[in-house]
DNA sequence: AAATCTAATTATGCATTCAAAAAAAAGGAG
DNA sequence: CTCCTTTTTTTTGAATGCATAATTAGATTT
C-alpha cells in the first residue's frame, strides 16, 4: 500500500520530523532544535539539515537565513487553499478511477464504506473520519496517475495536523454519508464523469474547513 | 512577479541544476557528477547534496542508495499524467480567477493574447508557445490560491525540458486560438464556471502530449 | 529597577574529513 | 582474446570542524 521503504537517512528523518509536527510536539512558529533532534534520532546534523530542506519545500517548515527552521503556521487561508486544490484533484481522480479501477480496489473501497457506515451509526467520529479519509485516498490511488497520487499525498500530509480534530455537526454527517453512497454507486457503474462531479461538489472539505479553521493560525 | 529571492545556497544550486537538466546538459538517466558541479558552482558538496534531496523530491532526479543521483527520465506515462493534473489545476484556476482576477491582470492577459495572435499570424511557433504558456500561467496566478500556484509551477518546471520543442499541426493552431478567444471572453465576463470548463476541455495538453510523447522516454 | 550596551555562549551555514561502498583498472586463468 | 578475480581509485553518505551570525547573560548607566 505505502511506498517502498526508501532507506535514505534524510528520508527517515524527514518522516519523523513530519510526525513531530503533525503531533504538535513541534509547535507552529517554534524553532526546530537541530542539536536536540540530532541526539534524539541518533544522527548528525547533516542528514537532519537535508531533511529540513525537503520539509521546507513541502511547506512544513520555513527557513530563515541564519536563524534555522521554524515550524510553518497553517493559516486559515493556506488551509482553505489546500483543500480547494485537494478537492479538485479528487474530482480528477474520480473521473480517472471510473475508467481504471480494478475489481479488487472497488471491493476494498466498498468494505471501507461499510466500515465507515458502521462508525457513523455508532457515532465513533475518529474512526469514521479515518475510514472516510481512506476512501478518498483509495479513489486517488485508483486513478493510477502517479503524479496525481504524489501531489495529493503531499497536500494531505500538510493538513494532517488539523485532521481528526474537528467536531462535525450531525447535519454534515448524514449529508456526507449520503454523498458517499452516491460515490460508491458511481464507482460500481464505473461512471467516472458522475464520480468526478460528486467529488467536486462533495461538501466534506468545505465543512471541514469551517470546522478546522478554528484550529489553524 | 516571481517570489522573493530566497538567497539560500542550496536553493540557488537547485535552480542551476534544474536549468542544467532542462537544457539537456545533464541528460536523462545520466548520473549527476557531484564533484564536477561543485567545482563549477564554486560550492562544497554539502549545499549541492541538500539541493539534490529537494530535486529528488520534486521529481527531477532520483536517488539510488550509494550510487548518488541520476537525472530522472520523463516517461511518456509521467508526461501524460503530469499534463492531466496540470489541466485539472488550470480548470480550478480558471474558476477561481473568474471571481478574483484584477483589472490589471486581465489587461495583461489580453495583451498576451494579442501578442499570441500576432505570433500565430506570422507563424512564429516558439513565440506563440511562449505567449500561450504565459497566458495559462497568468490565469493560475490570478486564482490567488498560493498552494495551487506552487503546485502548478512545480509541475510546469518538470515538463519544461520537453516544452517548446514540438511541431504542432495547423489544425491544432486554429483550434487552440479559437479556444483562447473564448477564454478571454469568459474572463472579461468574470465567468469562472465558463472559463473553468473551457480550460478543462482545452485541447492544448492532449495535443501537446501526442506531439511531445516523441520527445520523452 | 528599567533600559542599554558589551561579553560569553550557543546555533547556524558551509567546508572538510573519514569510513564504506561502488566503479574502474590491473592482473591471471582458461 | 575473453572472462573472472583482485587491487586501486573514485564516489558516496554521514560526521566533524570552523567561521560567522544570532541569542543569551551580565555589566553599566540612568
Amino acid at each position: 500500500m505505502d511506498k517502498i521503504r526508501q532507506s535514505t537517512l534524510h528520508g527517515e528523518v524527514a518522516e519523523r520530523v513530519r510526525d513531530l509536527i503533525a503531533q504538535g510536539v513541534l509547535a507552529p512558529g517554534s524553532r526546530v532544535p537541530e542539536k536536540q533532534l540530532c541526539e534524539q534520532f541518533g544522527v548528525s546534523r547533516t542528514p537532519l539539515r537535508e531533511a529540513l530542506k525537503v520539509l521546507a519545500h513541502e511547506g512544513f517548515v520555513e527557513l530563515l537565513p541564519n536563524r534555522g527552521a521554524r515550524v510553518a503556521k497553517l493559516t486559515r487561508t493556506t488551509l482553505k487553499n489546500t483543500f480547494e486544490v485537494m478537492q479538485s484533484l479528487e474530482a480528477l481522480a474520480g473521473e480517472l478511477a471510473g475508467a481504471r479501477i480494478s475489481d479488487a480496489e472497488l471491493a476494498n473501497i466498498e468494505a471501507l464504506h461499510y466500515q465507515m457506515l458502521a462508525h457513523y451509526k455508532s457515532g465513533n467520529m475518529q474512526e469514521y473520519l479515518l475510514a472516510n479519509q481512506q476512501i478518498h485516498e483509495a479513489i486517488v490511488v485508483a486513478s493510477q496517475n502517479e503524479v496525481l497520487i504524489d501531489v495529493y499525498k503531499n497536500l494531505n500530509h500538510r493538513v494532517r495536523r488539523v485532521r481528526f480534530t474537528a467536531e462535525l455537526s450531525s447535519d454534515y454527517w448524514s449529508q456526507a454519508v449520503s454523498e458517499h453512497e452516491a460515490m460508491i454507486e458511481a464507482l460500481r457503474k464505473r461512471d467516472g464523469k458522475e464520480l468526478g462531479s460528486i467529488l467536486s461538489c462533495h461538501l466534506r472539505n468545505k465543512v471541514e474547513v469551517s470546522a478546522l479553521e478554528e484550529m489553524a493560525e
